[in-house]
DNA sequence: ATAACTGTGATATTACAATTAGCACAGTTA
DNA sequence: TAACTGTGCTAATTGTAATATCACAGTTAT
């Protein structure tokens, strides 16, 4: 659990929480049944209170993206494809890009910076 | 002046209408030593308090995005090249994408995406 | 000069959401 | 029994957005 929190982001941190571990799944860092750390360890590592993380937790529960089992502990889920978590995120690139084109940006100056962004990986990945 | 703000969205008020009044520059809308509609005004008009657009406002002016006069009004600066308006959202896109590519988005995906919402105009405008 | 505008500045208040703290309770496991 | 687990709840704190007023100073036209 690599999970990085920037307190000073205008995000709250427990959306941040749930970023990361859906990115987490997403790089299969996390797998099917894999069991998270304990809330109170996961809340002492990352210096927050247990119940921010709680609420990151139990919103992901709901999402589906985890279930939880009272005395055992937090697991991810199995119907947890990747695909899913993409979601979100095209709509918001979907919502940049729209702002950006209102502003004058060339398709161009837009595809390029992807291509650098996925520059150096052998196929489309 | 044609703004529109999302009073339930989770941005604040007044980083929409900042937002919007750059668009709008963008656009071509408004252009340089333009005159904005008082703050009096254009409060009354978008139902929104003063002080809220007041904060825009000054925040526009310390980017040098516009000037102001007191007692005659609230102007487009002269130097405010589209181009620097897309800094932040092109850092915007740029994090979105990474975030896509970790879930293990193809390229492909978000190249379409781009595509479609391009799609109609005549040059890569 | 007066009136009617402009922007500016300050204060106070309300409202809401994020975060934290602390406690109690129930399930699990050794 | 002890030491964990997640759960649920209340309360307090904090920060910030947004509002409501008021006063002041510059501009402009009459």
């Amino acid at each position: 659990m690599n999970i990085l929190i920037d307190y000073h982001s205008r995000t709250p941190i427990y959306e941040q929480i749930k970023k990361e571990i859906k990115l987490a799944i997403s790089r299969g860092e996390l797998k099917a049944d894999d069991q998270l750390p304990s809330l109170r360890q996961l809340s002492s590592q990352l210096s927050i209170n247990i119940n921010t993380l709680k609420r990151a937790l139990s919103e992901l529960e709901s999402e589906g993206v985890t279930y939880s089992i009272a005395g055992k502990g937090i697991f991810v889920s199995d119907n947890t494809s990747a695909r899913n978590f993409c979601k979100d995120i095209f709509d918001e690139i979907s919502n940049c890009v729209k702002s950006a084109k209102a502003m004058g940006a060339k398709k161009e100056e837009i595809t390029e910076l992807i291509e650098n962004i996925y520059k150096g990986d052998v196929k489309g990945d």
